[in-house]
DNA sequence: ACAAATAGGTTTGTGTTGCAAACTTGTTTG
DNA sequence: CAAACAAGTTTGCAACACAAACCTATTTGT
């Protein structure tokens, strides 16, 4: 197999989802946002973008923080160390390959 | 939604999976191969190959003509002039993503 | 010569996903 | 105080990726 080829078969498909990807890129960008910010520049419907979050999260990439501003229930999300690692790691992936 | 997202979410999703991404980025290197060497240089197996072929002939991305090499059949694979386009506008994607 | 193994793929079965609709819980408005 | 709204989560389902089983023809071993 060529290196080419490997960097594709090796990319982390966890982030390699574009819903995710969307998510990962701009948390990579903006450090933190609350969940209706993603939404909106996402385009994506909530519970699709819930899900995708919670999957993140669970492989340890995204916090999940809920807490309110005021009294409205806000979540905020932020990158975690291993999801900055992750994204830069995939974005080497991608140059490898192409 | 900024260009960066939107380039993300227009990704040809035919294309971005990793098991057709290969396909493509192989076959638009060497223009035409056989079922095998393909086989061989993705590591995958044959069936998961085979259906992700189906799948790209379906979109009209690759054109697989069964021949035969004296009595032993042979599968030729080429991309098609639509599959090189979409692959061409992929890359135009990753890039304006990254 | 003929049974078993090999070659070259395709089809089937199954566990995962990505997605949107429906639901939940709390708050504000008429 | 009922109805609408806000902020998410859960549920249901169709599509998908993957590997095991299958198929058909040729080659090899005895």
């Amino acid at each position: 197999m060529n290196e080419q080829l490997r960097a594709i078969s090796e990319l982390n498909r966890v982030i390699h989802e574009p819903g995710r990807l969307m998510i990962v890129a701009l948390l990579g960008a903006v450090k933190e946002c609350d969940f209706l910010y993603l939404q909106h520049e996402t385009e994506m419907n909530k519970g699709n973008l819930s899900s995708h979050l919670a999957r993140l999260e669970e492989a340890g990439y995204v916090e999940i923080e809920k807490t309110y501003r005021g009294k409205v229930p806000q979540t905020l999300l932020r990158l975690t160390r291993a999801g900055r690692a992750a994204f830069g790691e995939y974005r080497k992936g991608l140059k490898a390959a192409f």
